[in-house]
DNA sequence: AGCACGCCGACT
DNA sequence: GTCGGCGTGCTC
């Protein structure tokens, strides 16, 4: 009978599908009562028993006959890992298919995972000893580091010398007592420090201290400053009292005062002042609101019911006032809150509003934070110092330990699925934290996802509609103008006559304009009159575009650019063609049509530096830009009163993305493009240039009739079988050899076949669709195949369980090394 | 991912 | 014979 032992259940931080299981370690009689679930630990792995960091997710006492590894250490004093989070781990990877460490991941800031340092140390040994016999390849390693004063980093070594198999060397060396391999954990994060002086002598020994620098008047001066102050920064103590540092190591030498080192927390964003935002007084729709979500926070726990809402309110409804007063209230109970923004670059002005109300206890987590920044702002959250988290999808992830309420603004936004692994929603991620930590979640938008109203509908979300703007105006005058009319009359430009006319008048009338254009660049399309010829990247199988600024075509997948062709990459005629239009170019005619207006492009290209954005959008907000021009970025969040008309230029490249979701991205970007418009005190007008001005999607945008698109696209989405109705996995495989991608792909598509059949799966198609060589056959010189999946017929868990078997079970012996397969659940890009 | 083991050809 | 190259399989 084996005694009972107290295992740690543990995950390896190795990102391998081979690894993705949990490990039994044995908990050392000295680590017993300090390792807790939640933490991280160094543990000995493999054949060579290399240290390795892992993850405790459970422990349990039993009896094992296994002969088990101990645990070598703990990393952290507190459990990294909370248990809720835990829960979520294993939820993620149920729900995604991903990697237990791929999910652990999400919660934890880059950097903050240890980097194992390996350092080789030469030890004394006796070269004439007999059984010495050393290899060339040991030799050389032993010269090395003779050289370098008898240690040297791994890394070091490896350039040095490079040896492919240093590995193998060491170890032989290590065998003969040769060198020695040191393993630390270096976190790649450095603490940053401030100098601070202090007192190291107590009150009663003041007057004495004052006798002995009597002579020194500087000196007299810091310590009655630090009687007064106990503590203070350096630099702080040499700006204020004008003293230099001598003055304060003499101090210092003296024995009257030492100094300390506080570590410091960056705080990038406090660095700029904000105005306070008051408070405002709810209109009565939004009074109705704030009370009914409040309501909700006061009611106990109820099995069969949740605290989720979702809002929907025409743009310029008011919807951040009543986030912000919900959780006002949430704070005031000494909650947390969360606050998911599509991306927080083009949402400047709702963190504003944040701050400006709240202060200093919100932490903005921003795509752009260093390493270094981003480590600091999750420790704040993690050490209870912050109330309320602002930022994209992954804070989503702050380790806030007494949530109260998570709010996700522009619900129906693509941002929020993550396009790495794991491939999460972070509103799926919401839901199932609110449901764990029991707080009230709403989602807000102008122009809700399908999804999400239909879940509205049939009562999995509480719906709050807010039918009138804030401001006394109504909804912008929508008009759409035909551009096949257009051209039967003779105008082949990208801007109509009704367009340029009223643009015009805007600028006389010293109001601004918006125009959008979904694509950037100036020309879309590059061809040979003669031949046909269509520039295409070398990389990818889609067309390069021009960007006329540094006169290169550019591939807006791979990012290869070249400089612009003057003659036919394929014929070498001279007459090469440039049409199709991006922003560029429109800010081109429009400059010949205008020329005194002044103009300002916001895309990519004109944003790729850093702060250029804030810029570009101060200037537009003093009036120093009279027409702006820009990509999907124009769309969210922007709140200018002085803007009345809008200019949709071309809506039909969204329209026919080939996409069960085309019609709701088409509806969703002209409402919230349009609702740029008429946000002052003048009406606001928008002017839709299309070509399919019959469709639906365009004609329920013009009358504002969310519910009628709605109506019209559930009842399509139904007959199809698309979502909401299933749930939808893509599998995606890709690799440099075509003909590898496509009989892995079709190898995968059979075995998975078979299986349905087997179970007695009817209407197959409605099943899986496939195998399909991707839409862009081609990114980055790897070739792109999928297979696409609906639960219908079949149970999700079923469904995800015969994947599962195939792709990550069994991977080895269904995916070749070279073919990259990834699983998507719910995917948002068919491309 | 590492790493060890094992099999095979090249070279002292 | 042995050294080193690469393919295979395992890691509590």
């Amino acid at each position: 009978m084996n005694p009972k032992k107290i295992i740690a259940q543990v995950i390896v931080d190795r990102n391998v599908y081979n690894l993705d299981k949990l490990f039994d370690y044995l908990i050392p009689a000295h680590l017993e009562n300090e390792i807790k679930v939640g933490m991280r630990v160094v543990l000995p792995f493999g054949r060579g028993n290399n240290t390795i960091e892992g993850y405790v997710l459970n422990t349990e006492e039993k009896t094992s006959s296994n002969k088990l590894k101990e645990i070598i250490r703990t990393i952290d004093i507190y459990p990294i890992l909370s248990e809720n989070q835990i829960k979520m781990v294993y939820w993620m990877k149920k729900k995604y298919l991903c990697k237990y460490i791929e999910a652990i991941h999400c919660f934890l800031p880059s950097g903050i995972v240890n980097k194992e340092k390996k350092h080789i140390s030469l030890l004394h040994f006796d070269r004439s000893a007999k059984d010495v016999k050393l290899s060339l390849k040991e030799e050389k390693v032993i010269s090395a580091l003779d050289d370098s004063g008898g240690i040297l980093p791994f890394e070091a070594l490896v350039k040095q010398l490079s040896l492919n198999n240093l590995g193998t060397v060491l170890k032989s060396l290590q065998k003969k007592n040769i060198v020695n391999i040191e393993y630390t954990f270096d976190s790649r994060i450095k603490m940053k420090t401030e100098r601070h002086v202090e007192l190291s002598i107590s009150t009663d020994e003041h007057d004495k201290a004052l006798e002995k620098v009597k002579s020194a008047s500087k000196q007299t001066q810091i310590l009655k400053y630090l009687f007064k102050e106990k503590t203070c920064r350096v630099n702080d103590l040499m700006n204020v009292l004008k003293v230099s540092r001598p003055s304060i190591n003499s101090l210092v030498k003296k024995g009257f005062a030492k100094y300390v080192d506080y570590e410091m927390k960056r705080n990038p964003f406090l660095n700029r002042d904000v105005e306070y935002y008051p408070k405002l007084v709810p209109s009565g729709e939004q009074k109705i609101a704030i009370d009914r979500i409040r309501e909700s926070t006061q009611e106990p726990i109820r099995q069969d019911y949740q605290k989720k809402f979702l809002i929907h309110g025409i743009t310029g409804s008011g919807k951040t006032e009543i986030y912000l007063q919900v959780i006002e209230e949430i704070i005031k109970k000494g909650k947390q809150g969360i606050v998911l923004v599509p991306e927080i670059s083009l949402t400047p002005q709702t963190v504003e509003r944040f701050r400006g109300r709240f202060g200093d206890c919100i932490a903005v987590l921003h795509s752009s934070l260093s390493d270094g920044e981003r480590y600091d702002e999750w420790r704040r959250i993690k050490e209870g110092r912050v109330s309320i988290v602002i930022g994209a999808r992954s804070a989503i992830f702050a380790p806030l330990n007494n949530l109260g309420i998570i709010v996700i603004d522009e619900e129906h936004e693509t941002t929020y699925k993550s396009e790495q692994n794991p491939k999460y929603n972070a509103s799926e991620i919401a839901n199932f934290r609110s449901k764990v930590e029991d707080t009230v979640l709403v989602l807000g938008s102008a122009t809700p996802s399908v999804e999400s109203f239909y879940k509205a509908k049939c009562e999995e979300l509480e719906l709050i509609t807010l039918n009138n703007r804030a401001t006394s105006l109504g909804l912008p005058t929508i008009e759409i103008v035909d551009m096949r009319d257009e051209l039967n009359i003779g105008n082949n430009s990208a801007i109509s006559i009704k367009l340029r006319e009223l643009i015009k008048e805007n600028f006389i009338a010293k109001k601004q304009t918006i125009l959008f254009l979904n694509r950037r660049g100036f020309s879309t399309i590059i061809s040979c009159k003669k031949c046909g010829h269509v520039a295409k990247c070398k990389y990818c199988d889609v067309t390069m575009t021009y960007h006329i600024d540094n006169n290169e075509i550019k591939c807006h997948y791979c990012g290869d650019r070249k400089e612009a062709p003057n003659v036919c990459g394929e014929c070498k005629s001279k007459i090469v063609n440039y049409s199709g239009i991006g922003t560029q170019k429109l800010e081109k005619i429009l400059k010949s049509l205008i020329p005194e207006a002044k103009m300002g492009r916001l895309d990519v290209d004109a944003t790729a530096k850093k702060g250029a954005h804030q810029k570009i959008l101060d200037r537009f907000k003093s009036g120093d830009i009279d027409v702006l021009i820009g990509t999907q970025m124009i769309s969210k969040g922007l709140d200018f009163p002085n803007v009345t008309l809008v200019g949709i230029i071309n809506i039909d490249a969204t329209l026919n993305l080939p996409d069960f979701r085309a019609a709701e991205r088409t509806f969703q970007l002209i409402t919230q493009v349009a609702g740029r418009a008429g946000r002052g005190q003048d009406e606001g007008m928008v002017i839709l240039q299309t070509d399919n001005a019959d469709h639906y999607s365009i004609k329920y945008a013009k009358e504002h009739n969310f519910i009628d698109f709605f109506n019209e696209e559930i009842s399509i989405r139904k007959e199809f079988i698309y979502p909401p109705f299933v749930v939808m996995i893509a599998i995606n495989f890709n690799g440099k050899n075509k003909e590898e991608v496509k009989r892995t792909t079709e190898k995968i598509y059979n075995a998975i076949e078979y299986v349905l059949v087997s179970k007695g799966i009817k209407e197959l198609e409605d099943v899986i669709l496939g195998p399909n060589e991707a839409i862009i056959p081609r990114i980055n010189q790897k070739y792109r195949y999928n297979i696409l999946f609906k639960d219908s017929n079949i149970s999700i868990s079923t469904l995800k369980g015969i994947i599962s078997y195939f792709i990550v079970q069994h991977r080895k012996r269904y995916v070749p090394k070279n073919v990259s397969v990834s699983i998507d659940i719910n995917p948002n890009n068919f491309m």
